[in-house]
RNA sequence: CGGGGCGUAGCGCAGUUUGGUAGCGCGCCACGCUUGGGACGUGGAGGUCCCGGGUUCAAAUCCCGGCGCUCCGACCA
């Protein structure tokens, strides 16, 4: 036994102390990625990945039930391909890896290795789409892409990271903007219900758009530092890909028209806001539905008693089986209380331990992660009880995130208390805008904090800009972000 | 891309000031003993001191140049 009995295992440094090196402990400590040997990649571990796997479960089945399918697009782009649309190269370019070379040869064209694949779909999608009776065209894929950034943190921003990217084409405006919507619902449904991680929806400003969108959309949530990160975007493309990829079909009138596209994604940095939001002084906790392990049984079987305790810690891993993803640990060189230590910085849900003295009363004491509360239970309630709680669980998480989020989401009136609430409290301020550009930018500079959306708000703004005094024209939740 | 910190065994570090041929804790391997919040004993394995040049009889240590990680800003899922 420990010599600090009343003290838990200090591998993690805590989140008030420095929220940075909190980060990169929990994920280093929680086995879910490590460095690759190339600036800015990381291995995302089998832990790690697996959570990415259920994210991808959840949205997948979502996708298909709003009537989209699954494709594969190659990751190199041509350049000229690339460079069609104006305002989408002047954005990416700079962020762009290029292949000059195959088989050591030069290559007569230059390869963009995808930062995204607009273009690349678009030029397909040209071929493909000849009639109104070809539209609508709902294709997702998922894959990796680069970008090339120059501050890097393992799942926020990393060179290579995976993601999914839906590319729509539509036979008018409105079903491309209803599309566009819709995928933004989708988006918070999963990102709230599975990831238990409450959102703002709103629109982004023409600063934060998409290059080369009309609109963008997104999903904003809140980290425990007070700062915000966008968990997912949803663009409606307009005309803009189809005209200069010459996207064309014949309408039911036997005339030519130019499609209207949409794009959205949701990436690996999911996984980051989920650590960020739910996580604690002693590591992880995941919500039960994105959990790799949700219940982890840990036998105590002191000298002579441990076969008997074995045998029924085996069965009941058998029995939760078949309501959960549950591991048996019963690795003989760990004690178990380095076992406590070690599935805490997991985060998983739910801990059952089970030694003589539960034998003896027929029962198991199951733990939660969330609150640490210990509870005994009989043998026989078992299977109900670990549903409920990780049900429970999930729901508490969910609540909890939501209610720091209200914490703190400020509405401010005027520029004096802006700079405060940025300085001292930060998280999201909720102010009245003049909508101008210039304004938008001053306010960066002079606290670091963005527009992360225009929310869909049906309350009317008057008044004046809560910075520069003009006439207030928007509705914007400000925030300093990732 | 600017500014700071760091790079020595798997991990965390000492050694660098003042050059002399590498050490500690944890972990790992073997055996024993243990198991209700990171047990203990004995023995053992493990190092291009980030990389490349230079100075020197001699470089982890001094000089020059790279690379990587990290934090803070500018740009972005």
């Amino acid at each position: 036994m420990g010599k600090n009995q009343n003290e838990f295992v200090k591998e993690i440094t805590p989140q008030g102390e420095d929220f940075s090196q909190w980060y990169t402990d929990v994920i280093k400590k929680a086995d879910m990625v490590d460095y690759a040997p190339v600036k800015g990649c990381m291995v995302i571990k089998p832990y790690g990945y697996r959570i990415w796997e259920l994210i991808q479960a959840a949205f997948d089945k979502r996708f298909k039930e709003t009537g989209h399918q699954n494709a594969y697009f190659p990751i190199f782009i041509p350049e000229s391909f690339f460079c069609k649309e104006a305002e989408h190269v002047e954005g990416f370019a700079p962020e762009v890896a290029w292949v000059t070379h195959g088989g050591g040869e030069g290559l007569p064209e230059r390869l963009a290795v995808r930062p995204t694949s607009e273009t690349m779909v678009c030029a397909m999608y040209a071929k493909w789409i000849q009639s109104w009776r070809d539209l609508p065209v709902l294709i997702n894929q998922w894959c990796n892409v680069v970008r090339w950034e120059k501050a890097t943190r393992p799942f926020l921003r990393t060179t290579e990271f995976l993601w999914q990217e839906g590319h729509t084409a539509h036979a008018t405006a409105e079903e491309a903007e209803e599309e566009t919507r819709r995928m933004l619902d989708v988006y918070a449904e999963c990102v709230e219900g599975t990831l238990a991680i409450p959102v703002l929806r709103g629109q982004k400003t023409e600063r934060e758009k998409f290059a080369g969108a009309v609109r963008t959309y997104c999903i904003e949530a809140l980290m425990r530092d007070g700062r915000a990160l966008q968990a997912g975007t949803s663009h409606n493309l307009g005309q803009h890909f189809a005209k200069v990829f010459n996207i064309t079909y014949l309408d039911k009138n036997d005339q030519l028209q130019y499609v209207w596209q949409t794009s959205w994604g949701v990436s690996t940095r999911l996984i980051g806001a989920l650590i960020m939001v739910h996580g604690d002084d002693r590591g992880l906790v995941l919500p039960p539905k994105v959990a790799p392990l949700q219940v982890v049984i840990v036998p105590i079987g002191p000298a002579g008693k441990r076969e008997a305790v074995l045998a029924r810690a085996r069965q009941l891993h058998q029995e939760l089986q078949a309501i959960c993803r549950v591991h048996l640990d019963d690795r003989e060189e760990y004690t178990p209380g380095w076992k406590f230590n070690d599935w805490e910085m997991r985060g998983v849900p739910l801990r059952l331990e089970i030694g003589p003295r539960d034998m003896e009363k027929n029962q198991v004491l199951l733990v939660r992660r969330d609150s640490g509360e210990k509870c005994a239970v009989a043998q026989d309630d078992l299977a109900k009880t670990v549903q409920d709680f990780l049900a429970e669980i999930q729901l508490l998480l969910f609540e909890r995130a939501r209610r720091f989020r209200e914490d703190n989401t400020h509405q401010v009136a005027d520029k004096e208390e802006f700079d405060r609430v940025m300085e001292n409290e930060r998280g999201f301020i909720l102010a009245a805008h003049c909508g101008e550009d210039s304004c938008e930018l001053h306010i960066k500079e002079q606290t670091g904090a963005t527009i992360r959306c225009l929310p869909f708000t049906a309350e009317p703004v008057s008044g004046r800009c809560v910075y520069c005094d003009r006439p207030a024209q928007q509705w914007a939740y400000f925030a300093r972000a990732y």
